[in-house]
DNA sequence: GGACATGGTTAACACCGTAAACTGATGCCG
DNA sequence: CGGCATCAGTTTACGGTGTTAACCATGTCC
């Protein structure tokens, strides 16, 4: 029964999960690994380490989920597909996604982690690079790629943290529905008419069928790699 | 020098702002006021009802930034109005800002305050209000305001943390200009050709003289009102 | 066998929010 | 005036937190 990183991420992941941040304690962590607090220390330096290092899996599990997109055919489909993944993302890990952007409140540490900062900057590399493929095949209006990800990427994360604050009164399934209908207001501006047209129309559809089985592609949901996941 | 709950929450906001989130405790507080922590409970009846408060008057203030657009003249100065005064204050109280939309994590409280949250709710309305003004006015395509209104709202909103994260590499100056920038390509798609050709010549203006004097209208930083404030 | 690292223990420190009991002043009422 | 409640502060204390120090058992290598 030892007690390496492995398990005590494992446990604390669940913890965090399962109960909120301000239930991820030295001593009940320590309680569930059979353990008392102190042991901890011996393979984290401190509660903070190992809450940066949940951000650092969390950051990873999101990476997958972006990765997924590659699996499209055409830039229109890998486009597309990073913001459904995006989407599921948050919807599936609501609480890591809170916590990827909250870690320096719920620390009390004045910045980002560098490493968490440099995972957030190859996830924003990845979807600038998904704009600038989207630019390159003619179906987003030709500019600067960065400033466009970065808008598409203030409009998703601005959408989702006032849902899951609770601010929109809707449940999931309006959420869906309501993000779709948003991220279309938006590519009305930055695509190209033709894919403006063919996303409406997407969208109205898959609005129709909510009920029915999920879209091809998106993916079955992925656990957040942290111990209990498949060794 | 009575100790009444304004000279609490005015010394509770300093520290906040001063020295962050987890350096507002009871001792803390009570030191700052010549006093014990317990003499704290005689005005509030917990720790995080003054939280709860400042956030409160975070809102309030808040509410006035927006409401500073109703001098405008016209739908479009007033919709105009209201975007530069929303980035005025996440810009002048960076703090309160985060607050406002982290407070149940930094309390450990689950949902944000029912009376936070009818608070949200009223800058919600306002916002929408100004959209379909401006769709009135034929300025904004036609549309569901209120859809309109959240497509903004979150664009703007995510915008601003993702900057007060860090993750933006670039200082306030450049921010700004990054603002006007997305906020344009917003703009192409859901107001008339006219008005967004409109906005991107004042983005061009303004980017242009940045070191000038601020755009008119938009007035000085308010304080948050909690004590320090005109009496 | 002895040195040494490893991973645990207990005890303790300083801090946290908060409750209970007590103290001193203040004002009101018979 | 005496008595008494009320208010605003105190001291003390409890159970919780992250963390450290000192100690102890185990296994591994020279």
């Amino acid at each position: 029964m030892s007690v390496d990183r492995e398990r005590i991420l494992a446990e604390a992941s669940d913890l965090l999960v399962t109960e909120g941040p301000h239930a991820l304690t030295m001593r009940a962590l320590a309680r569930r690994l059979g353990v008392t607090a102190p042991a901890l220390y011996r393979h984290f330096e401190s509660r903070e380490r190992i809450v940066v290092d949940l951000v650092g899996e969390a950051f990873d599990t999101f990476a997958r989920y972006l990765y997924r997109a590659l699996e499209g055919r055409t830039p229109a489909e890998r486009f597309s597909l990073t913001g459904r993944n995006y989407l599921a993302y948050a919807l599936e890990h609501p609480r890591y996604y809170e916590l990827l952007h909250a870690s320096h409140n719920l620390i009390g540490v004045e910045q980002l982690h560098p490493e968490a900062q440099q995972c957030a900057c190859a996830v924003g590399q990845f979807i600038v690079d998904r704009v600038r493929e989207a630019m390159d095949a003619g179906m987003l209006k030709p500019g600067d790629p960065e400033s466009v990800a970065r808008t598409i990427w203030a409009h998703s994360h601005g959408l989702i943290t006032i849902y899951l604050r609770g601010l929109l009164r809707t449940d999931e399934a309006g959420f869906r529905r309501l993000f779709l209908e948003s991220t279309w207001q938006l590519m009305e501006g930055i695509a190209e008419p033709a894919f403006a047209e063919a996303m409406r129309a997407e969208a109205a559809a898959a609005a129709a069928d909510e009920a029915g089985a999920p879209p091809d592609g998106v993916g079955r949901p992925l656990p957040v790699e942290v111990g209990e996941a498949p060794r």
